[in-house]
RNA sequence: GGCCUCGUAGUUCAACGGAUAGAAUAGAAGUUUCCUAAACUUUAGAUCCAGGUUCGAUUCCUGGCGAGGCUACCA
């Protein structure tokens, strides 16, 4: 049992026995610097059920932990606030546990599922930073939950039909002249993305010359032949036409090769997949089942509607008056059709960007309404744009920051650093190569991660690569310090009586930070945040760099201390690297 | 117009309604016979404005101001 659990228990007999009250729950938190104690009591709360001065029952509590429970040594009381000075021989068996435990943290999976959205891109063109984002957070939130305990399923849909792939195909064919990755060399994603940003171009001069001829703007874009020519195309996928189907998979098969990759690289990965093309019929039954439920009504149009404005939304449609579906049929289709291809899932969170937090809350509503179970546990991840120094991204003005691009550039920045310092000079060509991916990924998956999902980010290319400071590569770096400790020390013999030490302050202050790990793992679970994840590295870090500083752990004469300040430092180590593995970075063993 | 999100040191980020609002960068000043100086130690600097709720507000509520987003029988 933790620490805090054990606590909770005592105050609130205490609180039975002193004052004849009851209370749910007692609030922690880790002591302030600059007061004496490990850990903190906050009394104000309790003043609701017990009337009272806070400091006197703040000493009346302390009192009572001091003489009934065994961890405690001491307490001194602030204000409403009761702090208690753990025995150091807490500490140690507090610290042997978590030697002991592999999983530190980490909570065992148990049988309910989630299933995890994120990525879902668009097959007309490469990825760029918002993918990444995207990425990078579905991916360590997927992490997060699986150590909360949670059966993890990571999907996207991929967006693989509709006009835009049409015009990367018609450029394709009116261009392209037989182009094909190994033709040219190209990433098949990349390869795509240029048809798609021809077909731009020439539609643009189409525009330019109808307007010539007096024809206004609205005129010109829906007359223009490439567009013609794309919604052309776009009927005869609908209706199944041979050629235009197999051009389309021929394109989508690049395009997913070259995605592949960019996954690969960053270090990310699905357990299934689902298509657009696949799904993008779905809900039109479900629609029905709601309007005989009574959850949807239809108009005299023919079109269904759902009423949501009890619930201060709109009314929103889900059905056209011809019949055919929208955005939203289609994703109460497709949730449903997950839950029935993954019967264990019980929730389900959703990794796409704050343009539609009206669509998600909608859609959440509407599966209620329908009476899922599941629909209980649905979580937009929502997160804010990522902005650049110039401003925004913009594809049509080139500003769009490439995922391949700024990942090897990432890579390339941490080269340049590394070998300056030459501490590595040793490694082969290809553990450095392989070394300079793991900082440069770090560096640039820190860095977004350690933002807030829902803020906006500004994306400055120069202080991503910046390795000082509260960023990835000074973690990896630690870690790797630590292990270049533990290669020198070897294997140390544990003395018998080493519960019998007396704790540096620094000791007590990293012992102190590790104990609210597994803490912090549940919240970020129960928020969605990987920030929480890394500021508690950070934090965890600077106090052993600290640590590390100004208590020697090889130079120690007294083999007691030396074993327990070595072993201190695994362990540090370990929860870096677990604490790591939750956001998706990698740690080195050197750099 | 309506709805949603955000507003904290020069800059980039923190702070379950809790103690004197923390870090990092950039600025100033130090620390390498010693386990990795990508480090450590000092130092200076901030809650958009006005009300309200209470023991206590960066946090919750109301009204401004500023930034962004949504507001299609598109996806």
């Amino acid at each position: 049992m933790i620490l805090q659990d054990i606590l909770t228990n005592k105050i609130i007999t205490a609180l039975q026995e002193l004052y004849g009250v009851t209370l749910d729950s007692v609030e922690f938190q880790a002591t302030r610097r600059d007061f004496e104690g490990d850990i903190t009591v906050v009394i104000f709360p309790m003043l609701k059920v017990v009337k009272g001065n806070p400091v006197q029952i703040g000493e009346a509590l302390g009192a009572y932990l001091e003489a009934n429970v065994a961890q405690v040594s001491k307490f001194n009381v602030v204000k409403g606030f009761l702090n208690i000075v753990l025995s150091d021989s807490y500490y140690l068996d507090f610290f042997t546990g978590i030697n002991n435990d592999a999983n530190f943290g980490l909570i065992p999976q148990g049988t309910e599922a989630m299933m995890v959205e994120y990525s879902s891109p668009n097959t007309n063109k490469p990825l760029h930073l918002g993918h990444i984002r995207n990425n990078l957070l579905g991916y360590s939130v997927a992490e997060i939950l699986k150590a909360s305990g949670k059966k993890v399923y990571k999907t996207q849909i991929i967006n693989d039909r509709g006009i835009h792939i049409c015009k990367s195909m018609l450029a394709w064919q009116r261009f392209g002249n037989g182009e094909t990755p190994q033709s040219t060399g190209l990433k098949g994603d990349k390869l795509v993305g240029n048809y798609y940003v021809k077909f731009d171009q020439e539609y643009k001069k189409e525009i330019e010359h109808l307007k010539e001829e007096g024809k206004t703007e609205e005129e010109s874009k829906a007359q223009a032949p490439m567009m013609i020519a794309a919604q052309e195309m776009l009927r005869k996928w609908e209706a199944g036409d041979a050629d235009t189907v197999a051009l389309w998979e021929m394109m989508n098969g690049w395009v997913y090769e070259g995605f592949e990759e960019t996954y690969h690289k960053l270090g990310v990965d699905f357990d299934s997949y689902y298509y657009e093309s696949d799904t993008y019929l779905l809900g039109k039954d479900n629609i029905e089942e709601g309007l005989q439920k009574g959850v949807f009504f239809k108009k005299s149009d023919g079109s269904v509607w759902c009423d949501l404005t009890a619930d201060g939304l709109d009314e929103k449609i889900v059905l056209r008056s011809d019949g055919t579906a929208v955005y939203m049929t289609q994703d109460i289709g497709t949730a449903i059709q997950r839950v029935k291809d993954h019967p264990d899932v019980n929730g389900m969170i959703y990794t796409v960007g704050n343009e539609q937090d009206y669509h998600f809350k909608v859609l959440f509503l509407i599966l209620k309404k329908l009476g899922y179970r599941w629909a209980e546990h649905l979580y937009h991840l929502s997160y804010g744009m990522v902005d650049l120094p110039s401003g925004k991204m913009k594809s049509r003005e080139g500003t769009v920051v490439d995922a391949d691009d700024l990942i090897d550039e990432m890579t390339q920045t941490a080269k340049t650093i590394s070998e300056e310092l030459g501490k590595i000079d040793d490694l082969s060509s290809e553990e450095k190569d392989e070394l300079y991916r793991i900082i440069g990924l770090g560096a640039l998956k820190y860095y977004i991660l350690k933002v807030d999902p829902k803020k906006r980010i500004l994306f400055d290319p120069k202080e991503s690569v910046d390795f000082q400071g509260n960023t990835g590569p000074f973690i990896q770096y630690t870690y790797a310090r630590i292990q270049s400790i533990l290669r020198k020390a070897g294997a140390l013999a544990k003395p018998a009586e080493i519960e019998s030490l007396i704790l540096h302050p620094k000791e007590k202050e990293l012992l102190k930070q590790l104990q609210f790990f597994p803490e912090k793992v549940q919240e970020a679970a129960a928020s969605y945040s990987p920030a929480l994840i890394a500021n508690y590295t950070y934090e965890l870090v600077k106090e052993f760099n600290s640590f590390y500083q100004n208590v020697p752990i090889l130079g120690t004469e007294d083999e007691k201390e030396k074993y327990f300040r070595v072993a201190l430092s695994t362990a540090v180590g370990s929860v870096i690297k677990t604490a790591f593995g939750l956001l998706g970075i990698q740690v080195p063993e050197r750099m």
